[in-house]
DNA sequence: GTGAAACACGAACGATCGTGCTGACTAATC
DNA sequence: GATTAGTCAGCACGATCGTTCGTGTTTCAC
């Protein structure tokens, strides 16, 4: 039933639950150092000895290095859509969504999901003038998290909760500058007052917050 | 006369002027390549390479990587003196020197002044979790442009060109912010229509240019 | 013009990088 | 319970890293 028609590519080379839970510990630390090390100067030898296992035994679940890269790309958005998008998702759509995205972003700075702030401006910052398959990747998810934004922008323009003056690219970019900002500013002096900074920001940008 | 008195110490090894062409060079490039390779991902043997001597030779300039680095900042700031703060210097204190030192700043980047957009930006990201020497310059001259910025917004403000509402630190907080993503989103994709949505967001900081 | 010192090179160092191979061990399948 | 294959460690590889040293070569001060 559930099984693979056998014309189809198996491809899958089926795996053990101990394995899994290796790769899952293994992708867990690296997406958290990586923005510390960066996803380049994170190295196998270091990852492994950070998992408690050796290096030969780690890069067992990659097939290189670049691999292991996408798969902690992959484990940061799970992260990250855990955080961050998931409770910002239980607010209606419009400006309650937008403000519930922002302070969602700016909690997971100050509860230090990732250590070193967000994970996608760093190694976006790391990766923008590295071209190839996993700057690529970083930026298809940076559209989707601006999409997101976007479109709660143009709902709230919709609904009349905002005026519809600045376009929903030109808004939405403003709001990414503060956000993109506070992650900057806290990772390199840690004050929170600098996260403070971006809310002030946003309320002149989209009003107070709703309710 | 302005020979320095024999009870100073020296401490100065005296320097040749081919020598101090190729320092120059050396750290011309090592500016320059650090926004694109990094301040650490920058190789010894690269940047020799690149350079057009050897490894040895080229580090017989320096006690270490470290200093290498330090010495590559320093030089970055000059560049950025010349570039950007100097011309912007020109224009007289206040709203119009605050202008000035936006766009200066926003053409330095489309001019490619650095390949990989702006020096500090670049490498502050790589060091915001890197403490030390080189982290500490780092942040010490981000506070010196955020400092020149606020004192042009503080006069701006004093001459009535500018409502006291926000203050200088939540203005510039708020103005650092639009060039910051200009600087990330013009390095990730390369549309100059995204240096223009910085200009947009500092019309409605800052009104429309004077003059 | 001569001597001292700065300069630049080649060679080499120990360490670490990403990447393979081999072979025990062990969990899942029949 | 036997077979299969996923898991992981040990070892080793070539390359590259930052760094040092010794040795010619070139510039500059006297």
């Amino acid at each position: 039933m559930n099984q693979p028609s056998p014309t189809e590519a198996p491809a899958q080379r089926r795996q053990r639950a101990d394995g899994r839970r290796s790769r899952d510990a293994i992708l867990d630390n690296a997406a958290r150092l990586a923005t510390v090390e960066g996803l380049e100067g994170l190295s196998i030898g270091r990852l492994a000895e950070h998992t408690g296992m050796s290096k030969s035994g780690l890069y067992a679940h990659f097939t290189s290095k670049e691999e292991l890269q996408l798969a902690t790309i992959e484990r940061a958005q799970e992260i990250f859509e855990a955080e961050v998008l998931s409770p910002a998702r239980t607010q209606a759509d419009g400006l309650h969504r937008l403000w519930a995205l922002s302070d969602e972003f700016l909690s997971h700075l100050e509860r230090q999901v990732f250590p070193g702030g967000c994970f996608f401006a760093a190694v976006g910052a790391e990766f923008d003038t590295h071209p190839g398959r996993v700057k690529e990747r970083i930026g298809v998810f940076i559209e989707e998290w601006v999409g997101e934004l976007m479109a709660a922008a143009s709902a709230a323009q919709q609904a009349g909760e905002l005026p519809p003056d600045p376009d929903p690219e030109q808004l939405i970019y403003e709001v990414d500058a503060l956000l993109l900002m506070a992650h900057a500013a806290y990772t390199m002096y840690g004050d929170p007052a600098l996260l403070e900074r971006a809310r002030v920001g946003l309320a002149r940008l989209l009003g107070p917050r709703p309710d």
